[in-house]
This record gives structure tokens, sequence and C-alpha cells, in this order.
DNA sequence: CATGAATGAGACTTCATTCAT
DNA sequence: AATGAATGAAGTCTCATTCAT
């Protein structure tokens, strides 16, 4: 039932040249247009050749089908989405365990803020596609990134990193899907996002172990 | 754009003979047998009818069109979800913050446990409606129980019981529906959990403030 | 291609009972009313039925089926409708062309004006129904009661009355189904019906011949 | 309840390429094949599309419904009989009054027997689109060119020519109306068309008023 | 390569009619 | 006789995809 990421939905050609690079990208941002506007029920491929300012003809020949259209936007978000993450992690090494997290949590939070439709529109895709395993491979990248992170931290350790890691990530994409599904006043957002905050800390402060005090001879 | 509840999405007629309401019955779980198998891409109003074993005309007798049963379903069953949690909350009225939290959360899990399939199911049935306005509906409802819960313990009071109450249902229901939507083994699955429930506790420790020791005697 | 008024239009039973003739007559109301409301494309018999505060399995137990109820309902509408003009002719007889003619005109123009969306929604049933044959009945009867009171005009005679008859009625008769498909102010409206017994006199005046001058010895 | 001519009955798209005028084209003629064999009852776009030698989707790229179909066929045929009637009218200018209204009227009659079939066909559109906006446009046409036609006579003037217009086409039209919808046998539809012409004749005559002997030195 | 007209399977919905209660 | 739930054929319309130009 699951839609296989092989055949099907391999995009037809690589782009060489520099006039279909444009033209992939119009379509791109046709397609994100069209999900913003018309929703995703509404999105059909004559729309968003449409709104890419191309023909449907020039559409297949780029995506030999619907789905693999869809799944090129979704999966092009997600790099984005994760190069920006592990970026933000690796820039965290060695910190304290505490600011770590809230510098990783802000990072993510920030790119989410800035686009909350384009997100919800992308959601109703992966249903609509059951690219569950395309999200799974970013959610990875996202849980190795951040196990990476918390694993250099300078204050202590973690008895199993990539586990808190992936409840970390969990909970906080979880909290923000939850936030931008809902249209809440800002104020309420911004205080979410605090809440959100003071549970992470509590979290990684009941997850973290002190380092060891190694000047224990006693021992 | 988005989908009131009003006109469109109400429900055609009320089934006054008891025929009538097996018919409604069987036609709810048709279309969730439908949704589980064939997924809401290839939900159909005539497979719905076919698998409640009834024609398309009797479905429509019941519901002007495919998005008020959608619509109908999905009420039904946040309905039974927030009417459990509602009652699960009641239960721990008065108890320790830290106990009825969890036991809280643990009844949660455990009903969405029974059914996960249906869960993600029924979220895409979210996406293709709009329902934002019904799921908005149900979070109120689970978020003015814990917060009365939790206004009721024992053992300390917190300074925004409501807002306490959002993040915790945000953060557990959120990571829940990560937990669902990937396919992880049981073994991680229950490992989540157990990290789950440590950061509510830690969360609900960090938010919690002791009793005012207001009535001391040595005062 | 037409619809033959026998086996498929004849009405189910002659309502012997009190009760019977009661609902049929609602059953009529009901179909004018829809056809006034909802016009002809949304009549259907469960609107019909309910309109008339019976059941469909009723309505069925007197028609055996949509058509032979439309059939009913036209067929009682001309009825009447010559039945009226038939009394009005009859009233003239004996009296002088002009005058007689001028009465009968006036006598219809007085029945269609009562009651001008009957007649336009009747027409959508005439239509419908193929209904020809039913008509020209009608339009015979009218014909056959003018070219009677024609005959006996007490100040001359014509030369093939019926062919006057004829003309007239399909003159009065399509002038004023023009009248009322049009949504004309009722000032020009008055003045159409002028116009047109104007023309009924003229064409009057054109066909009738004086008396023979029996007592013209001189001739 | 009506059905205004804008949004929905309007055509989808102009056929720019060759291809595509060949295409509207035929649907326009299927759409009346259907309609003779068929009826109107028996109308749906798959049998259209049939007869048009296209699929339903072409069908359906040149009128977004079934409705704006039979409204843009219906406004063809209202299009050309009324350019041919104001032409027939135009030739008739400053001939005596008898002459240019037999005229104009035979010319209508030769038009409208050359298909009567049609003619019934398209009423049936009238009635099930409720296009009587659209008939009425036509309607004073025809007046307009009747009345400029009657002010130019040349032996006379009238007091009111509109008014003498607009009876003068509603009678014309509404006795053939009756004509063609019933399956008179031919003597008598050719002797009901002369009778016409009689009454048309007289009613001018009455309406005629004589050039003022305005140099009648008399005076 | 690009275009966009054409295709047709398939989805949604209505409604005349039947029949168990 | 009356009821109204159930039926399913048939109609309208959409949209992914192809292919001649």
């Amino acid at each position: 039932m699951k839609t296989s990421p092989s055949a099907v939905l391999s995009r037809r050609k690589c782009p060489r040249q520099a006039r279909s690079a444009v033209t992939v990208d119009a379509i791109f941002e046709g397609t994100l247009q069209v999900l913003l506007r018309a929703g995703s029920t509404r999105l059909n491929t004559t729309r968003v050749a449409e709104r890419a300012g191309v023909s449907v003809g020039t559409l297949y020949q780029y995506f030999p089908n619907k789905q693999s259209l869809l799944y090129a936007v979704l999966e092009r978000y997600l790099d984005r989405l994760m190069d920006m993450l592990e970026a933000a992690c690796r820039r965290q090494h060695g910190r304290p365990a505490q600011e770590m997290t809230e510098a990783a949590v802000r990072a993510y939070l920030q790119v989410k803020a800035d686009e909350p439709e384009i997100s919800r529109a992308l959601y109703a895709i992966v249903t609509e596609l059951d690219a569950y395993r395309l999200v799974e491979a970013a959610i990875q990248r996202a849980e190795r990134a951040l196990a990476a992170m918390l694993s250099s931290a300078g204050d202590g350790d973690f008895a199993d990193p990539h586990a808190v890691a992936r409840l970390l990530f969990a909970a906080v994409h979880g909290t923000l899907r939850m936030l931008y599904e809902r249209d809440l006043p800002p104020v309420i957002g911004s205080d979410m996002e605090n809440q959100l905050m003071t549970m992470c800390r509590a979290y990684i402060a009941a997850a973290l172990r002190p380092p060891q005090a190694a000047a224990s001879p006693a021992g």
C-alpha cells in the first residue's frame, strides 16, 4: 500500500542545463503556491503548471507523474530543514547541555515560525503520498545531529544520548506541529514556546549525568 | 476556504427507526475499515458503502456528501477520546501532581496505543477537511480537563495551570503522533514512552509550587 | 420516442373513498407547489410527497410512476381551463361577432392572468413528458368551442369558422404565452392586451361576412 | 433561482487553435443532433460528446458545465435567427406598411419552417435553463428591428411603432410556436399561415395612420 | 523541447422506484 | 393502506496523463 520511492517517484531527468534548473525551480515554487492558495485537495498538475508559467507537458518532462513531483518538493523541503538543523547542532558542540539544547530548539522554532502554512501544507502531502519513509529519513538525520551534539556536551553525559535526542525531537516537533496547526493568538503562542523551553530544560536536567568526579580515587 | 461545520457538513437525517441506527453504525464502521485498509486517498463513497454492506444511496440518505460523512466519523472519534480523557482526569482529582499527571498521560497513551492506524488515518481526514475547528474544540476539552485536574493537586499548585495543561497536552499528543506515524520497533516505542514520562515528570516538578506553608504555626 | 398515454400514464386507482380523494388532491397541490417553488428541474417524487404531507409510498399507490403524476396534473389543469373557456363561449352564442370574440378572449386572458407562474411551470411538464397529444386535445376543445361560438354570430358568418377559431386561439394563446414568460412591467402588459384586442377585432372584421342581404330584391 | 448568464454559464475557453474551433463546432452540432434524436430529457453530456465525436473531457474543456453548453447553443441559435430577421427588416425600409410587414413575417416563417424540430427542442432548453433573459434579449432585438422598419413605412406612420412591433412579433412568434409544437397536416399548416397573414394585415391596417395631408391647402 | 488539446477512468451525487414493516 | 429505508442505474464533472503539432 505504501508508495515505494523507487520507480514511480524518481525524477525523470536531472536538469543539466541552466534553463532546466530554472524551470524545475519554477515548478517547485508553483507547487508550493498552489498548495498554499488552493489547498492540497485542489492541487492538480494543470494548476501547478499554470502557476509555474509552463505547460503541463513541460511539467511531465521533468516529473514522470504527480506523485514524483510532490515527492521531490517534500524532499527538498526536508533536506533544507535538516541541513539547517544539523548546522545549528554542529555549532553547539562542546557547550554545556542546557545551552546547546536551548540553542538547537530555538533554531528549529525559528525556521518553522517563518513558514507555518508551508509546514501544514506539506503534511498534507506526506499523508497523500504515504511518504513516511522520506519523513523517517529526515527524522533520523535530526536525531543523529541532536545525539551527536548532546554527546559532546561539556558539562556531563547522557546514558543514552540517542534516546534523549529522539524524545527531544519528537516533543519539540510534535508540539510545534500542534502550535502551527491551531490558530492561536500570538501571546499564547509565545507562552507555549516558553513552556516548551522549560520542559526541555527540565528534561535535559533529568537526563544529564554530571561529569564523573574523575578525582574519585576513593571509588 | 475553511469548511465550516454548518450546512454542508451536518448530517442529513437523524435515524429514528432502529434499522436506521444500525445502518449508520455500519457506515461509520465501514468508513474506518476503508480508511485503514485502503488509505484516505482511496477512500470513496462507493467503497465505504460496499464495505458497510449498504448501497451508495443509503449512505447519501444519512450524509449529504462525502465530507459530512468524514466529518461525522472524526467528530465521533474525538468525542470518545475526550470523554475518556476527561474521565481519567476526574479520577485523579486531589492526588499528588506527579501521580495524577502520570496516570492521565498513561491513560492517553493507552487509548492511542490500541488503535495507532486509526489515529493516523484520521489525521489524513483532518487535513483533507481542513477540520481544524473540530480538532481545536477537542483540544480545548483536553486542556480544560487537564487544567482542572492540575488545579486540584494535593501537593502544591501551579502559577498558570492552564498554560501547563496546554503544553502538557501538546507535548504528549505531538510526541505520540510522531510515535505512531513512524513504524518504530516496539522496543524503541516503549523506551520513548518512558522518556516521555520522564520529561513530563520533570516538567511538572519544574512548574509545581509546593504548598504555601501559610498555615505554618511557626510563621 | 413520444410517451403514449396508454399503460404508463394511466392513474393506478380511481379514488373511491373520500380519504383517497383528499390524498390525491393533496398530491396534486403538492406537485404544483414544488413546481412553483423549486422549478421543474428540482421536482422529484420525494419532494412532492413531502410537500403533500404523505410518504413516497403513498404517492406511488395512486400513481404508477412520476410521469403519470405529472400527466394527471397537466390533464386536470387543461380540463379546467377548457371547461371555463367552453362555458364562456357558450354564454356568447348568438351575439355579434366582435362582442363575442372580445368576451371570449377576455375570459381567457383573465384566467391565465391569475396564475402566470403555473402556466409557465406546466409548459415545462409538457416538454418533459412530450405530452403534446394531451395539449392537442385541449387545443381542439378550444377550437371547437370558439368555432361553435363564431358560427352562431348574430351579425354575419364566416367562410371557414374553424379556421378562424384555430388562428384566433393560436394567436391569443401564443401571445399570452410570450407575455407571461417575459417579466414585463404591468403597463406594457396591459398595453399588449389592448393591442391584442385590436388585432383580434381587426381579424374578425376581416373574416366576417355580413349577413346576406336576403331582402335585396334589387340584387 | 433564475440562472444568470455570468460565471456559471459562460464558456470556459476561447478556441485559439483551428483545431479547437472545429471541436467546438462539433460539440454544438452534436448537441443539436442529440436534442433532435433523443429529446431534451435524454440529453446528457456523455451522449453529446459521443455524437460530437469527442470525449466528455474535451466537452468540459470548453464548457464548465452542461448548462453553459446548452446556454451557448441557445445563444448561437437566437443570434442567427435575429441576424436574419434584422436583415430582412432592413431590406424593407421605406416600402408600404402592408408589404413590409408581409415580407418580414414571411421571412420569419421561412426560417422557422426549415427547422421546426430545432425550435421545439430549443424551447425545452429555455425552460430547463430558465434562460428567459437570453430570450428576452432576442425578443428585444426583434422588436427594435420591426419597430424601425415600421417607422420607415412609406405610406403612413404609427402612433406607437414599438407597441405595434411588440404585438406583431408576439402574435407571429406565438402562433408559429403553436403551429410547430402541434403535428398538424401540411394543408392546415399552410392555411394557418394564410390566416396569420390576414390577421397581420388587418392589424397593420388598423394601426396605420395615413400620411398627414399636411399640404392640404384647404386646411 | 514545449505546448495544450484530447482522453477516459473514476469520483460524487441524485432520484425513481420497491418492499419489508 | 401507509411508511420511509434501501436500492442502484445513470448523470455530472475532474484530473492525471498522452501525443500530435
